[in-house]
DNA sequence: AGGAAAATTGTTAGCGCTCACAGTTGTTAG
DNA sequence: CTAACAACTGTGAGCGCTAACAATTTTCCT
């Protein structure tokens, strides 16, 4: 049987409370008691139990990390970073994926709200109005990424800034018939029209005219869609001087098809995407694009969760991170 | 404040015990009983409080998987499939990165311990000796990958046959100075082993006599490492006709390095990896490489983890997996 | 209708932990 | 030597839930 504080206290000679402020450390106890009770800690091979911790103080130590897929490089990416800060910080994390099935968020919310969990990363891509459930109830959650509402904390990169900096680097290679891969034809989501605005800022001051032909629809940013979108687009249309995808993991998907259809990048075509993964350096070419500090991602959202579960009153906060671009080969000479 | 089964118990007129046998539906309950019960519930908003649940089952619903860096692709999808297998059978996942610190190792152990867990799967890349902890304390553990202990139940894919039969089909394609990516120079990983195990196995067959200078050792299985290893190895040795990476990621590295220096793919050298991670299919050129089921591999180590918790006594049983050879542009011509 | 068996619901207790508060010991000053 | 205070340790209760058991009601025979 598996012992508890009753069995350390009886061996060490002192009252289970002692043992407590022993683990706890607020509660300053005398460096003999203490002593004794790490003693029949190793020796009874104690570990506290989390379940009833976590019942009696109302707060369980763990956090959710909410992704929409985490085979996502980009999600992966972010997972390991938040799992990694969280650790350092004593935090367990638990990984829920919402998918594209909008039954997940309920379940998710649920979950959030059985006390098992204290804070809540949630990283919406097509569940945008989920967050509109972000109500009292709920612990404290933190958004990532491009959301419309502005009902909880946030952090994220400014995509408009960062989409219109990036046209405007793709120009200064001197092309000027720059695509864009990952627009929506419909209700996209708010990164797709936000994205697609800073291009169109870029041309308004570039003096490029617009033209409604250069923008490449593809709803879910996956390669194999971008590939799909791409190549059905490449049979109908010319190709353009630069490729600008709304995320690395297209730009990893349009590079594939261009390469089977012995089009030449950056010869033929510049191309370039948007997240800075990691496959991305080690593309064919090597891809330029937007980078931003994934760990500072984590971090960042630990901060503003940690600090809300201390006050959950305040003004919601959102925190911009820097980015810049990274301009390899996918779009040099 | 949060509503509790006394308060949902209050509402509909019965007692707590009643509204559990509710929710957990294994004590039937009449069905006019249970529309209140339920009426109650909604009306409430009440959501049972899975600490309090956890501490009285002994079970809290929650799994753990340990992966060595969710930012691998490998890893990435192999928690995505774990994560989407385990919540369809109501689990929750709680992810822990072992990297490359030992220290992490006893931390993931107590944590396994102290009942916030139910049962943990691990993927054991670094850290092969870690497994020797698994003692009866544990909630029951299922491996992934090889390992060389026989200590807990596992799930695998036999990498010596797959290693030999990739080495075989590289033959095939008429090439016979076949070299290998990934060995290890002192006591390597078990995956390091077994597939240069397989690799020998094929030569052997093949009639084609061991050339050491053709194994090219990585340590570490990044696209990193496999770039400056492969780079390095190029600046003293001729270049192979075939590179076997013992990693579909190494393989990437491994072809960023071979596009840098203008050495064309298949042309001048064929190229495979093992895995079959998606990015595998966009990389230029497309990978060839040694698949398996990843959901499949998800799917049998719950299975193995919810039959061990079941049944904690009997032997210890060993999955092995198929998996075939996925030839793409990489090998072809 | 009477009684036994079956079905349903209620009562009690405690999982392991830590909070509030009460109690005990050691320390210093008058 | 005693009073006043600090520093530490013990006591009791309860977080929310469900197992075992007890009590009650319903159902079905004869």
């Amino acid at each position: 049987m598996r012992a508890t504080v009753k069995d350390v206290a009886r061996r060490a000679g002192v009252s289970p409370k002692t043992v407590s402020n022993v683990m706890n450390g607020i509660v300053p106890v005398s460096g003999a008691t203490k002593f004794k009770v790490e003693q029949a800690i190793l020796e009874l091979d104690y570990v506290p139990n989390l379940s009833a911790r976590g019942l009696r103080n109302g707060r369980s130590g763990v956090i959710a990390l909410a992704l929409p897929d985490l085979a996502t490089p980009y999600s992966a990416e972010i997972a390991h970073n938040v799992v990694e800060v969280a650790h350092e910080q004593g935090w367990s994390v638990q990984i829920e994926e919402t998918g594209s099935d909008p039954r997940r968020e309920y379940e998710l919310m649920s979950r959030a709200r059985s006390n098992l969990i204290d804070g809540l990363i949630l990283n919406p891509v097509v569940l945008d109005e989920s967050a509109v459930k972000v109500g009292v109830s709920l612990p404290p959650v933190v958004l990532l990424g491009e959301v419309s509402q502005k009902l909880a904390d946030r952090v994220w990169v400014d995509s408009v800034a960062a989409a219109r900096d990036m046209t405007l680097a793709l120009a200064r290679t001197g092309r000027r018939r720059i695509a864009v891969l990952g627009t929506a034809e419909g209700r996209g989501s708010a990164a797709a029209i936000l994205r697609t605005r800073g291009y169109h800022a870029a041309l308004e001051e570039l003096g490029i005219d617009r033209d409604d032909s250069l923008l490449i629809p593809c709803e879910k940013w996956t390669p194999q869609t971008a590939a799909a979108a791409l190549a059905s687009y490449l049979d109908s249309h010319p190709l353009p001087e630069a490729l600008f995808c709304f995320t690395d993991s297209m730009a990893i998907g349009a590079m594939s098809v261009l390469w089977n259809r012995g089009i030449s990048v950056p010869g033929d075509v510049a191309v370039a995407g948007f997240d800075d993964i990691a496959d991305g350096q080690y593309a064919v070419p090597s891809l330029t694009t937007v980078s931003f500090d994934k760990r500072q991602v984590a971090s960042e959202a630990l901060r503003l969760l940690t600090e809300r579960m201390a006050d959950r009153t305040g003004e919601q906060r959102v925190v911009t991170l820097d980015y810049r671009i990274v301009e390899r080969d996918s779009t040099r000479g």
